[in-house]
DNA sequence: ACAGCCATGTAACTTGTTACATGATTTT
DNA sequence: AAAATCATGTAACAAGTTACATGGCTGT
């Protein structure tokens, strides 16, 4: 919903045309979130179906502005005044992977942690070498750094946590409870 | 990508029907990816138009069970040796609407922040007071715990910097760069 | 008989994303 | 004149998600 919801709150600003927008966005978030021009129109289109912006005026050069609707206005307050609410779950990639690795037998997943370490110390590397122009790029990249190094604390307690049980223990305990019906042939 | 990569590696294991698949890896992830048994049908037939898995036998109680292909093996290796690269971007929620937040001189940033932080605290400490039964439960849960602190000295850190400059001071410096055919009407 | 779980599926939908077509304007 | 940028759109797709229909089996 970022960018839907991003897009209809610079929309609240005032009325936008759909390349300015993109531009708009682009700069409040630091270039940050790539953007394909495309992606604008077809949400500015989803936007006007769900009643939230209008087809406005077209100028002398063509471009066709687009305005809030007091629905959509009030979806913006809503949205600036409310946090982000994470659910119970995850949708981590990383930790879900991990995860299955070390339930199959088959996996190395002191491997896999050890890539992934190599992986994300190398992004952190590369986000704490960069310099930022604007107060947006800055932020952004903070939270980056910040979600790096606890990506990086977390693996390398996962790869410890491993190593300190004998080899595949951890993948034999998750494997202690079989499938009600499982087929014998399964998990080796 | 998750839970089709899952859903694979776990049908590398030996082949599953729908519904036992779904109860794998439920198990695999300590059920902190709630899946919904649709899903599980969907993804199935995504992977075999892939050519990754194909139907096999149904047995006697009408099961039908979904075995893997030599192409579906080899991706399944692949993914588990290569970690997950993440982009120079985010695509961080949070991030991205406080970023949007702080360049609207009409919204309180500060307030956003100051409620993110509420937020994100109370599902921290949801997090910590949770005790796991399984090792899938405890890495991912400690995966999240760890997300949400780095999420939640990012804040009091934004925050901070925020109350440091004179009010609206961050807003004024990312509104300088105004959109080249930008209308007067726009930002104040 | 009825409630609830097991099991398979279908259809529709959301957000994000990309590739492509088209033409005007601006810069070199 | 050619290249680059501005600008608007269309079509399709990916991955995840949900709601619903259908029927069998199980336990009370």
């Amino acid at each position: 919903m970022s960018v839907r919801q991003s897009l209809l709150a610079i929309l609240d600003q005032g009325p936008c045309y759909g390349y300015q927008l993109r531009h708009e966005f682009d700069r409040r978030t630091g270039s940050n979130w790539p953007l394909n021009v495309g992606q604008i129109y077809n949400t500015l289109e989803r936007l006007e179906r769900d009643g939230l912006v209008e087809r406005g005026e077209t100028d002398s050069q063509g471009h066709v502005y687009w305005q809030i609707t007091d629905s959509g206005s009030s979806e913006v307050a809503q949205w600036l005044a409310s946090p982000v609410v994470r659910g119970t779950v995850t949708r981590d990639e990383i930790a879900i992977k991990i995860a299955i690795a070390v339930s199959l037998p088959g996996a190395d997943a002191g491997a896999l942690i050890r890539a992934q370490r190599i992986e994300s110390l190398q992004r952190l590397q590369s986000l704490q070498g960069a310099h930022h122009e604007d107060v947006a790029s800055a932020l952004i990249a903070e939270s980056m750094i910040f979600a790096a190094e606890a990506e990086l604390r977390w693996l390398e307690r996962t790869e410890q946590r491993l190593a300190g049980h004998a080899p595949h223990a951890l993948a034999l305990a998750l494997t202690t409870e079989r499938p009600k019906r499982g087929r014998p042939s399964r998990d080796g």
